[in-house]
DNA sequence: TACCCTATACTTAGGCA
DNA sequence: GTGCCTAAGTATAGGGT
């Protein structure tokens, strides 16, 4: 016989509802592993069988997306339990979560997301944020390969002198100060 | 077009992600109901969105499956490690804070501080990273420049062109592509 | 945002080892 | 319990509105 529709209800059959546990709970982590990756989601998943068997999945940890779930619901009933304990608690909690959620929207902009509320001069600075950002990647990407580099011929004693294809021959030695000034603080560009 | 197969990691662009999020959440909720239902299982799913927006689904109540999977835990653990709770238990200010701390460090490599830990493919990444940050930064300037040129065109009725001592006329027209991929969030590029 | 549509990709019931 | 197979059922990417 081939597959048949199932109507959603318990399965009778004890070693049925076995088997279909073992693949639709494997299944459904799947999916969870999925959504969690592609859309950047923190999930815990905790299954008990019928049998009281336990199986769990979490992108992180379970105890820790568990934490955040206390946090949240405390946060949402704070009005009905005005204790002072727990009104400190949940602006300390407030005023932390504003932060990472300025992060993060800082993060997005940096790699290109959410540019819909900005404005033309705040574009421009960003964008010379970006530039100063990759200039100084880009020159410690080069003290790599240089010294790297280094280690080669030291290790060899031949002349040969390229990485990666790049020649090592342009790493423009009188970088030296503006590289300072980008371990500062990563803006001041001169010219 | 139709379906193509996707490739399971991170979607850069934020609103296909949202879209992509909500369906396989539901997807997903639906797949754990089925599971509890057939299998008689008990289940609890907690699921933040990469925004913070929590959604939960439970066979029964997240509460009630958060103590049994903690009295697991405790009876898992009671003759080992009989304070690996605590050890594991960190307070909310800790893990916002390390929560924080980690964003911090991350904003401060895109601009180019806090580069020494890194290896080479590590800069490459970061490098690759801010180029493409920079890429949608700059197109959605020029998106803001023409429209403003835009507006004043038709306030003035006259043929001057420049905004900010920047020629629009450069403002390439074969960009068409490149745009596509800063995620057709109002960016899309009428040549 | 949330829904609709379609074609395709993926999951899984049922059977067997 | 686990793994494999096949065909059928289901979810969903990409495109609209």
């Amino acid at each position: 016989m081939t597959r048949q529709k199932i109507e959603i209800k318990k399965i009778d059959n004890t070693s049925a509802r076995q088997v279909t546990f073992s693949k639709r709970r494997r299944g459904l982590f799947k999916k969870a592993h999925e959504l969690s990756t592609l859309c950047d989601a923190e999930i815990a998943l905790i299954v008990f069988s019928s049998t009281g068997k336990l199986s769990e999945y979490s992108s992180s940890s379970v105890k820790q997306v568990i934490e955040k779930y206390n946090l949240h619901l405390q946060n949402l009933h704070k009005f009905d339990q005005p204790s002072l304990e727990l009104q400190l608690e949940t602006s300390t909690y407030e005023m932390l979560s504003r932060e990472i959620a300025e992060k993060t929207h800082e993060l997005r902009q940096m790699r290109g997301e959410e540019l819909q509320g900005l404005n033309l001069e705040e574009l421009k600075k960003l964008e010379k944020s970006l530039e100063g950002g990759l200039r100084c990647v880009d020159e410690t990407k080069e003290e790599h390969l240089i010294e790297e580099n280094l280690r080669l011929k030291q290790r060899r004693g031949t002349s040969d002198s390229c990485v990666n294809g790049k020649s090592l021959d342009s790493a423009n030695p009188q970088d030296n100060n503006s590289s300072d000034t980008c371990l500062k603080l990563g803006l001041a560009f001169p010219s």
